[in-house]
DNA sequence: GATACCGGTTACTTCAACGAAACCGGGACC
DNA sequence: GGTCCCGGTTTCGTTGAAGTAACCGGTATC
């Protein structure tokens, strides 16, 4: 049985759905919501350095892609809850995976890359 | 035993790292050299879309980065040839977890996002 | 001597993503 | 009546990654 989907074609809508992932913040916004559901000013202060605009806009993209599910609960002040749908939970998995592999191998590709540059005559 | 880098602090080295990972062609660079060692002009075709410019871009990265081994054969024509150094063949294992995801996910995300454009009023 | 192949390079342009900063309504608290 | 919090939105500016297209030297082929 071949593959329904194949990234290495140039229009397969698969090389869409990579970019979402790949996109700057997607893996910090699922890795921070694996943890349960999380209010969006929760959000902003673990995910360091990300700005509101930009959250808002991982969350609706994330929200369109049926990997987060938004749940306003009113009230004043306004309560808003963000939390992975089993679709985003199910990417949580690879996901961190990447994530563990990146926080693993630093030392190496710091190494990698200062040769290189002493290499260059840096 | 507390781990030394972690991606939600602003200032980690592991975040540049993830970007690299996330650039638009790393993943296919290295889904393709996974296969084995391999030639420019190869690479470009089997990675449909991506331009020689690009394609060089990725390349030297990932070789600034010790994910990559550049080997040129000289003689004529020219031979260069790719391969993934044993840390590339390691991000290939978490890389390909994710290729897989997108690739058996992409009906759910399509139907997710057409429900949504539905939602707003298409 | 025109053509093609290899492995790129160069110059230019475009565009989406990202970021900074200010602001919004509505309530609660003081 | 001033201030704070929540959950954003809006505007504007910047940046850097990516794309387009043309070209390069060297060789060998016809």
């Amino acid at each position: 049985m071949g593959k329904a989907y194949d990234v290495m074609a140039a229009t397969c809508p698969s090389r869409t759905v990579l970019h979402r992932i790949g996109a700057r913040w997607t893996v910090f916004v699922v890795t921070a919501l694996a943890d349960g559901p999380m209010r969006f000013t929760e959000l902003k202060a673990r995910i360091e350095g990300i700005t509101p605009k930009v959250l808002t806009e991982t969350l609706r993209a994330l929200e369109t892609d049926g990997l987060v599910h938004r749940a306003a609960l009113g009230g004043s002040p306004p309560r808003v809850e963000y939390s992975l749908t089993p679709l985003g939970r199910s990417l949580w998995v690879p996901l961190q995976a990447v994530r563990d592999w990146a926080e693993t191998h630093v030392p190496e590709i710091l190494d990698a890359q200062a040769r290189s540059e002493a290499a260059v005559g840096g």
